[in-house]
Order: structure tokens, then sequence, then C-alpha cells
DNA sequence: GGGGGAAGGATTC
DNA sequence: TCACGGAATCCTTCCCCC
């Protein structure tokens, strides 16, 4: 097959992909053969010829189908296809400005040009700025022997063995950048720097204003090689002699010198001339050349300052006819945006240039996604944007590292820390925090997965991150298991940031939570607030144990790709192993920072985002309530009704204390050593977690029911499992406020019960209040009342009943129902029956009608439930995850 | 069918 | 002699959910 680029002819099987592209200024003319073939004896037989071959084989097999697909194409819809191409291109026709003058300048090999310029004796020699692995750039001469940008130092030494090879240096290249700025900010104060080296600027107010210019403002003075007639632009900016530094001197087109060169140089004022005025103040300043492009919008002003480069710039004067010639004949891969892939895949339907595109617009509107034949169509017609937009909103902020293999474990927990240390301090000094975290791992065959967890709540600090890359990490490294994962990348990004305004946590703080309880409950239940409520009871608008579900699950879902997502099996679990990290902090040691920001946050009712009144903000006393307040004991539920708040926190404690020793009519028999089991300091697996919390909803919905087993507490086993993060932390405490209709579980807490005066601070009490839960459960364990444990017992975590079935979408759907029918029972002031049991020798599809519909968020979120109870086995899905080099 | 999230790909410098 | 980057953005595809 003739290759796309014609190297791949003589090098018979040479990766096109892989082949010179020598799609760059200074590459005409060269002998790709005797290239591609240096290349190709280089590079075959390595991994990453290996991994390049097979991506090759991707995109042509993409190009296969796509050609069945252009086979099976009717004339009718292509008459069709035909026909909205037309109207959308008339469309465009007549939107298209021709009024802006947009210029694009690029820095010549800039770089090169740079190291160049300061070391003098390299102008003579090809060069090339980089190191052996990679190369950012090469001078002219160099290019001459087909090395360039993006190319491996050591493929380059093969192509030419006199190459020098200079060292990176960002920190010159900046300096130089700022001056260069400088420049292009008298042009346009708004100019678009796309890298250090090529910015796009509109100049069409400059040459407005440059019209009525007197011709001193247009006139420089030049320096000469003596320094003479160095002038304000210059003083002290030269850093080495002459005009230029002879990089070009061969340039095919040589700019035509500015009027009266000699000392002074005059320019005029249409753009052609101050374009070349801006050029030359560049060269004047930083010794180096520029090369623009002028043009009525950003896509052909790119192109065209490529036009004449080096040390070089072109027009396409602002008439529909110079922009449709100049599109003629114009190769698609000289346009921004159509790279390799792109150019293979239009040169299977026969289009090379612009203009192709055009005639053949219907058949790629029937081909390609409608972004990308509007993007076709758009270039075809010579249209691109014609204001430039300066939207600096940063995305996302990354950091990655390629090193020698490493295979242990221990170093690549190790190295990951260090980049989340390093990205942290990145996203600090920019004051970012974002909610998603990927991972990206590139293997000793370069393939290239990146896996990315979305937390609840926005992170910058080390400790955060990395609680999340870890937890993705040890996905890959089970996954890979027994077999060790052989790394040569490793990368962190953080994306998903939000605006300044918002930076706050995604989540309540449990103060905001707990105030807007009274005003938000009741919108978000859809029910109103009772009428004798007294003005500080605290009506929380769902129960703490469900939203804790909630949140554990949407703090610890780890995404596994779609594709291979074993979710869409039957039976598989999305859910991870929970390792204690050494080092992190504990869960009351977050916690306890978790109570000192909400803390700080409790006079700011910004930070609340509530919908409180201000009598209703005012912090209460500690110590103090009013008359008529009452308490609701969060661990009895009992109505409290002394007066005084500390009475009340003794009682609280007490309760929580005395659990074991018969207060609040409790039984004492329960066996601690038999319940959830998370009371150690060792490694609690999620799922495990899980089970707590679907135990917790379970226990709570008998609480308000009356359940005399719901009064049982277990004092040792409280919630102590170490957290991995602070994200979890609050999640684990389930103190979110959440949009869900469903629930109407009343605890209630005053708020001194979350600023405590008894010697236990908010998040240690909720937490044993949860655990205080699932001690409960632990006792129907006892009871004989079996609760799903980690062996997957079929065994429903709400109902307690034994689920006789063997498949895990039914019983999954089994437990969704269970937990809507306890709400809404309880919802409606019933009490819970546990004894339906919808899997028993009965398939049941669907919802029962009156099972409440989930909202999406909530449904979302009721998955814990589903994946407690998969196989813990399959937390290694068997089932490959795709990799960049591709067998999706 | 559409919106949104996740993962991977393409592209650029 | 061994040896193929880092960062950012947008697009595509797939899946889940409504």
């Amino acid at each position: 097959m003739e290759g796309p680029e014609g190297a791949t002819s003589s090098a018979e099987g040479f990766l096109s992909v892989m082949a010179l592209n020598d799609n760059k200024a200074g590459m005409e003319g060269l002998d790709r053969d005797k290239i591609n073939m240096i290349i190709l004896e280089t590079s075959k037989g390595s991994r990453f010829y290996e991994n390049e071959l097979k991506k090759e084989q991707q995109v042509d097999q993409r190009i296969e189908r796509m050609l069945q697909q252009k086979a099976h194409i009717t004339e009718q819809q292509m008459r069709m296809a035909q026909a909205q191409v037309e109207k959308m291109g008339a469309d465009l026709e007549r939107g298209r400005d021709l009024g802006r003058v947009i210029v694009h300048v690029d820095m010549d090999a800039f770089y090169a040009a740079v190291e160049m310029r300061d070391c003098p004796e390299l102008k003579e020699k090809p060069m090339a700025v980089g190191s052996m692995s990679m190369l950012s750039t090469s001078n002219y001469q160099a290019r001459r022997f087909g090395v360039r940008a993006a190319m491996p130092g050591f493929i380059a030494k093969k192509l030419c063995p006199s190459l020098v090879i200079v060292p990176l240096n960002f920190h010159k290249y900046r300096a130089v950048s700022v001056k260069v700025r400088e420049i292009f900010a008298d042009y346009d104060p708004n100019f678009l720097p796309v890298s250090l080296d090529e910015a796009y600027l509109d100049i069409s107010e400059h040459l407005e204003q440059r019209r009525g210019w007197p011709e001193s403002m247009r006139t420089h003075p030049v320096h000469t090689e003596s320094g003479e007639g160095k002038g304000t632009e210059s003083q002290g900016e030269l850093d080495s002699d002459g005009l230029s530094p002879i990089l070009f001197e061969d340039s095919p087109i040589f700019s035509p010198r500015p009027q009266g060169m000699g000392d002074i140089a005059v320019f005029g004022i249409c753009a052609e001339e101050a374009v070349r005025e801006m050029r030359f103040r560049i060269e004047q300043r930083t010794t180096l050349t520029a090369s623009a492009g002028i043009a009525p919008n950003m896509m052909l002003a790119k192109v065209c300052s490529d036009k004449n480069k080096p040390n070089g710039q072109y027009r396409i004067p602002a008439e529909r006819q110079a922009v449709m010639d100049f599109i003629q004949d114009l190769p698609i891969r000289k346009v921004q945006g159509i790279g390799k892939v792109t150019e293979k895949m239009l040169r299977a339907l026969g289009i090379t240039t612009c203009s192709q595109l055009g005639q053949k617009g219907a058949l790629l509107s029937l081909l390609f996604s409608e972004v990308s034949w509007h993007h076709f169509l758009h270039i075809s017609l010579g249209l691109g944007c014609t204001r430039i937009k300066r939207d600096g909103k940063r995305k996302s902020m990354s950091t990655e590292r390629t090193f020698a293999e490493i295979s242990s474990v221990e170093e690549q927990y190790d190295l990951c820390r260090e980049l989340c240390r390093d990205l942290s301090q990145d996203l600090q000094k920019e004051g970012l925090k974002g909610k998603t975290v990927t991972l990206k791992l590139k293997n000793v065959n370069f393939e290239v997965k990146t896996r990315g967890s979305t937390l609840s709540s926005v992170v910058s600090s080390e400790e955060e991150i990395f609680a999340a890359a870890k937890d993705l990490l040890k996905v890959e490294i089970d996954n890979a298991s027994p077999h060790p994962l052989r790394l040569r990348l490793i990368g962190v990004q953080v994306s998903g940031f939000v605006n300044s305004d918002d930076k706050k946590p995604l989540q309540k703080s449990i103060i905001s939570f707990l105030h807007s309880g009274r005003s938000q409950g009741a919108a978000l239940q859809g029910a109103p607030v009772p009428k004798d409520a007294p003005a500080n009871r605290v009506v929380p608008p769902k129960p703490l144990q469900l939203m804790a579900l909630e949140q554990a699950d949407a703090s610890h879902t780890v995404t596994q790709d779609p594709r291979t997502s074993l979710a869409k099996q039957e039976g598989v679990p999305r859910i991870l192993s929970w390792p204690k990290e050494e080092g992190q902090q504990s869960f009351f040691e977050k916690a306890r920072t978790l109570r000192l920001q909400q803390q700080t946050r409790q006079g700011d009712p910004q930070e609340r985002g509530d919908t409180l009144t201000s009598a209703q903000s005012e912090p209460q006393p500690s110590t103090s309530r009013r008359p008529e307040e009452f308490f609701t004991c969060p661990v009895c539920f009992q109505e409290q009704k002394s007066n005084d708040l500390g009475s009340f926190n003794r009682h609280v404690d007490e309760c929580l204390s005395g659990v074991s020793t018969g207060h609040c009519d409790t039984d004492t028999d329960g066996s601690p050593e038999t319940g959830t089991g998370v009371g150690d300091e060792e490694s609690c697996s999620l799922d495990r977690w899980m089970q707590t919390k679907a135990a917790s909803a379970l226990a709570e919905v008998d609480a308000r029911t009356g359940s005399k087993a719901c009064q049982k507490a277990l004092g040792k086993n409280s919630i102590k499992q170490p957290m991995a993060s602070g994200v979890h932390t609050l999640n684990g405490l389930g103190l979110k406020a959440t949009g869900n209709g469903n629930i109407g579980t009343h605890i209630h807490f005053p708020f001194d019960f979350v600023k405590g005066n008894s010697g236990k601070d908010t998040n240690e009490r909720v937490a044993d209040h949860l655990g205080h839960i699932i001690e409960n459960n632990t006792e129907r364990k006892a009871q004989g009342r079996m609760l799903g444990s980690t062996s997957c017992t079929m065994t429903c975590p709400v109902c307690n009943m034994q689920q006789d079935t063997s498949d895990l979408a039914l019983f999954n759907r089994h437990v969704d129902i269970c937990l809507n029918q306890g709400v809404l029972l309880e919802f409606g002031g019933g009490t819970v029956s546990h004894n339906f049991n919808v899997t028993s020798g009965t398939k049941v599809k669907g919802k029962p009608e009156n099972a409440p519909k989930p909202s999406s968020k909530n449904k979302r979120h009721m998955s814990p439930p589903h994946a407690i109870l998969r196989n813990p086995k399959s937390l290694a899905p068997e089932t490959p995850l795709r990799s960049s080099s591709g067998d999706a």
C-alpha cells in the first residue's frame, strides 16, 4: 500500500506513524527513504516499536471500518448529506468575517536559537536541544539530516553523528519569552500566548491607531554590530553582537529591509509593515528571529506563519477569493488539528488538500462526527476564529515522570507520593483545588492506562491527592498480581477545578448541615417541617446512615473502564480494599481537623451555604439553651427534658459509654468479638465498611420504629477504622445533605451535641453513634438473624432476611426495594416490616409499585449495598483493562 | 435518545 | 551501548442513568 507519506513506499512495512514527519520548515527536499531506513533500523524490535506497530494496526482497523461504512452509504443518503453540507456551507459563507487582522507569530527554532545565540560556535554545527531520550527542537542544519523535534536523541545521533545535543534551559527561554511578549503587548494588549515562542495577536485596533501615527512613532533605531544606534529599545538587551544570529542567511525569503537602513528604520502603516516592525523589534531586542502569518482568522494565520519560515512573513489579503486560492492546494496536514491519524484517514478517502475537504464534505459528514466534519468544512472554506479569546482558565494540572523500569510496589507508592507532593505544591501555588484525581501509568511495553477517581470534595494537599492516587494504583497492582506491575511512567493529574468563589468543600459542614436541616430538610423531603418543632430543633433531611451510604459510595467508588467494568457482570464489586496507610491521619485525627474547620466556618453564613435566618445562624452558646428547647438523645432516641445542656451531654456520654452497662435500656449480652470487627486499626476493606453503613441504615430504621433490638450496643466496637483521607472521613460520617426525597427519619441533634462539651468531639460523637447502630446489628447477628457478612452470604443487609437466590442482580434489586420500603414506611409514620422477600423463589422484575422511585442521584448512591454483596474475589477483574495500545 | 462521567486517543508545542 | 518526554486540551467512545 502506498503509505500516506512517501517514505513508506521504499521502506516496505515500515510504520507510517514512525516515518519521518518532515512537515516542518527546513526539512524540504530531504532523502526521506534513507532517513526512514535509519530510523527503522534503530527502532525495530524495540518495545516502543512494537507498541507503535499495534497502534498503527488499530488505526488501520479504524480506516477499514470507515471504508466499510462508506461502502454502505446509499445515493439517497449522499444526496441528503450533500444538501445539508451545502446549506451549512452557505450559512458559514454568509457569516464570513474578513474584517479582522489576525497575526500568528512564531519564533524560529526558538530553543535552539537561544542556545546558538548564547554559544555562537553552535551556529556552525548541527545541534538540537533536549536529551538522548528526546529532543525539543533542532537548528536548521540538523534538520537537513532529518533531525527534528520529538525525535529521540539517540536516533538523531544515528542520523547525524556530529549532532550536538544541548540540554534544555527553560529559565533562559522564559526570560527571552518575557521580552518578546512585551513587544506583542504593544500591538495587542490581549494577545494570546500559545507557548513560550508563539502567540496570536489581533492587530485590527492597532492598525486603526497606526493610521494616524506620525512617522516618528514608526521609526526605530537600528542596532549595528558596533553597537551604534542602540536606542532605548535595545539598550542593555542585546546579549551578543550583531543584528541577527545569522541563523538563516540562506533563508528562502529575505525579509525586505525597512526603509532607511542605517541608524534608523521607518515602517509603514499597513498590516505587513506593522508585523515587519514587530519582528524587527523582536530581533533587535533578542537577536532572535520570528516568523509571522497575517490573515483574517487564526487558522489561516497559523498556516501563514509557516509559509515563509524562517525569518519571514506571509499575508493573505482579506478577500474571499484570496482565501480560497490559498486553501485550494494546501495540504491538510498543514492545518492545526489535523495530525498523522486524521491525515491517514482522510488520505484513505482520497483527501489530501483542503479544497478536497470541501468537495467531499457530504461523505465526511456521513463518516465523521459532527464536530469533526464541521471542522473540516470550516477548513475547506478557509474559516477560523476571528476573535482571540484569552480564556486562561486552567482545566487540569498534572505531573508525570518517566524512569527506568520500576516493579517494586514500595517504589511505586513512593514515587506516586512524590508526584502527589509536587503536584500539590503546584496546585497550591495557583490556589487550585480539584475533585478528580487521575492516575496515569505506562508499562514497559509503552501501554498507557489512566484511572480516575472523582471525590466528593475538592482536594489539593499531598495527603488528599495521594489517598486517591494510591487507591487507584493499588487496584492496578492488585489486578496485575501475582505479577508485578512493570512501570516506566507514573503520572498524577488533578482536574475538575472549582471556581475560586466556591472552593469550599462540595459537601456541607456538619454545622451547616444540621442548621439547614430545618430549612432545607423539608424541601428536600417534600414534607413540611413539623409545626410544633422547636425553634432550634434540628431535623436533618435524611438519616445520617443513609447519607453515609451515599457518601461512602461517592467518595470511594473507583471507576474502572466502563467497557471492562465488571459492574456490568453481575456479582462483581467495584470497590477496593482499604489499606491502612503509614503515617496517615487516623479517623479521629481527621475528624478533629474537620471539626476545627467546621467551627471556623460556623460564623460565616456564606460558608454554610444554607438558608438560615440570621437568628438561626447565630452560633448557639455551647453550654446553655433556651428554656423551650428539648433534646433527643441521638443514641437512645429518647427525649431528654433536662434544661441543662451539660446534663444532656452527660446523658449522651452515658448513653454511649453505658451501652454495655445497661444504660438506655440496652442488652449487654452481645459479643463484641463477633461484631462488625471494625474496631481495630488493621486494614479495613471497603466492602466491610459498606456493610456497616448498610447495617447502620437498618438499625436506624429500627430505632425509630421502636425495635428493641436497636437498643443494643457494644461499647468497644465503635467505628475506628483508619480513613484514607479527609474526604473519606467526611464521607464516612455521611454529612452531605443531598436531595433525596425518600428519607424522612428524624434524628434530633441539638447544636451543642455537635459542638459538645462532654469530652468528645463532633465526629467522635457521630462516629460513635454510627458505631452504636452498627453494633446493634451485631446483636441481630447474635440473635440468629444473620446479617450479610464478608463471606457474601445472600442475606439482605436491610431486612436481614436470607434471600433464596444466587442471582445478584435480583438480589441487589431486593436490597434497593428493601431500602426504599423501609424509608417509605418510615416516612409515612408506619412501622417497618422486614418480612417481605422479593427473591424467594419469585423473580420480581422492577420495583414494586409502591416503592418510591429514587432520583438519579439517590439511585447512584444506593449502590453500596449492591457492592457489599459482590464477591470479594472479583476485586481483581479478570477482564484485561483497556490500554491505549488498544484492545478496546 | 440524551446527558454526564470515565477512559483513552489525537494533537500541539 | 542502552535509549522514544511532559503538559495540556479537546475529541471519541462507551457506559450508566433517566
